[in-house]
DNA sequence: CCTCCACAGGAAGCGCAGGAGT
DNA sequence: ACTCCTGCGCTTCCTGTGGAGG
């Protein structure tokens, strides 16, 4: 439970913790003019009381696609033209063609929630409400399905399909997507009909250079945290680190929101250089948790093994290589072996066990190095790449869930 | 010098699961 | 519902390589 005392000692820190969170979206967004008026351009057909374009978008994570597509969606309902509608589904939770039918409905009509009606019933409903025989008295409406994350839809194919279709069967009103995904070669995938109607406008988003990036903290900042209490340094760092990693703007604020979260566990009341570093490098170790943890059980173990080498403080099989402590991988299999058949497995072959090696280490979570001299022939040398007792621990949770 | 060690990694093949075709 | 095919994870077998040690 904390104090009052320690609540009113996070204020000093933060202004509004919110600003910082992915799915705000502010109202000026920098850097993205032409996307945003590309976008409109799209769009703007529904106020002129004809059919939107079909738009597709990608870009990579933290680009502003989605802080695009909803503040465009924010100007058209601003306009208040009740012919011109817009619903924004993510499809990672409405992933079938059926799911994303029945939100469009009950976004419009609340209350008809319930699954169990067939598709034809949904679909009759669909057009129904576009054509105007609702309750709202707009006839023939022009409506825009955002639809983020799209390549998750399972039958995308059916979806765009009965979309298109929509607009035969309708007499008055139309329907138009907006997409958005992350994935670029996931329109491969798709029948070419689909493709040539979803695609039938393209756009990429670039990804934030560490100037931008400097500048949309900077815009952030100031409203997220209290007056001075970020160092321009921090933020250079920030964006730097985020510039460096696919330009992730989303990557970016989420360090800064940790880096004051570690301010104030520390008490201190500057955001500096420091507190940013440590934020990168507790995501970093939650992001290598995230990916131990979904490791398969003999790569696992294979971590295992030398996590609990490497800690062994009485091991001798080592050697040291600019400071760092390598370990034999023969030695690290036979201990791999032990484990396995202590609980019960059959070990892998070293063949196999090999190529685990690699993957542990395309993973970034495992160092190798050859031996030079001094040992028999050719011999690779294992370290981790974090801390032995933290993968440990780590590693003794998800092996335990089994 | 040759041999052996401690590996790297290619090739072939095996059993299985899941998707396509009928 | 049935087979057929394909891809995946893995084993078995094999050839190659550079230095240590006899």
């Amino acid at each position: 439970m904390p104090s009052f005392s320690e609540l009113a000692g996070e204020q000093k820190v933060f202004r509004d913790k919110g600003v910082l969170s992915p799915h705000f979206v502010p109202s000026q967004l920098l850097y993205r003019e032409n996307e945003i008026r590309k976008v409109m351009q799209a769009v703007a057909p529904a106020l002129h009381n004809s059919k939107a374009r079909n738009l597709f978008v990608y870009g990579k994570t933290g680009t502003g696609k989605t802080c695009v597509a909803k503040h465009v969606l924010q100007k058209l309902d601003e306009e208040k033209n009740l012919r011109a509608r817009a619903v924004y589904l993510n499809c990672r939770i409405y992933d079938s063609r059926y799911k994303v039918l029945q939100k469009v409905i009950s976004s419009f009509s609340p209350g008809s929630a319930k699954t169990g009606y067939s598709f034809a019933l949904l679909y009759e409903r669909f057009l129904d409400w576009i054509e105007g025989l609702g309750d709202d008295g707009a006839d023939g409406k022009h409506v825009i399905l955002v639809l983020d994350e799209i390549d998750v839809v399972k039958d995308l194919d059916n979806l765009i399909y009965t979309l298109t279709r929509a607009n035969d069967d309708l007499k008055r009103g139309s329907v138009s997507v907006l997409g958005i995904s992350n994935k670029v070669n996931f329109k491969q995938r798709l029948d070419t009909r689909s493709k040539s109607s979803l695609c039938e406008e393209e756009m990429v988003f670039q990804p934030y250079d560490a100037d931008q990036l400097k500048g949309i903290l900077t815009q952030r900042v100031s409203t997220a945290f209290n007056d001075g209490v970020v160092l321009p340094s921090a933020v250079n760092l920030a964006a730097a680190i985020a510039a460096g990693d696919n330009g992730d703007a989303r990557y970016a604020l989420a360090l800064l929101l940790r880096a004051g979260e570690v301010a104030e566990k520390k008490k201190v009341e500057k955001v500096s250089e420091k507190e940013v570093e440590e934020a990168r490098k507790a995501a970093d170790e939650d992001k290598a948790a995230e990916i131990v943890s979904s490791l398969p059980e003999h790569q696992k173990l294979v971590l295992y093994a030398l996590a609990v080498v490497s800690e062994d403080v009485h091991y001798k099989k080592l050697v040291e290589e600019e400071g760092e402590k390598y370990y034999f991988s023969g030695e690290v299999y036979e201990r791999y072996r032990a484990m396995a058949k202590k609980m019960g497995q059959e070990p892998r072959t070293s063949r196999w066990y090999r190529e685990y090696l690699h993957e542990l280490e395309t993973l970034g979570l495992i160092n190798s190095v050859e031996s030079g001299k001094g040992v028999r022939g050719h011999a690779t040398l294992l370290r981790l790449s974090y801390e032995a007792p933290k993968v440990k621990h780590i590693l003794e949770k998800a092996l335990l869930a089994e």
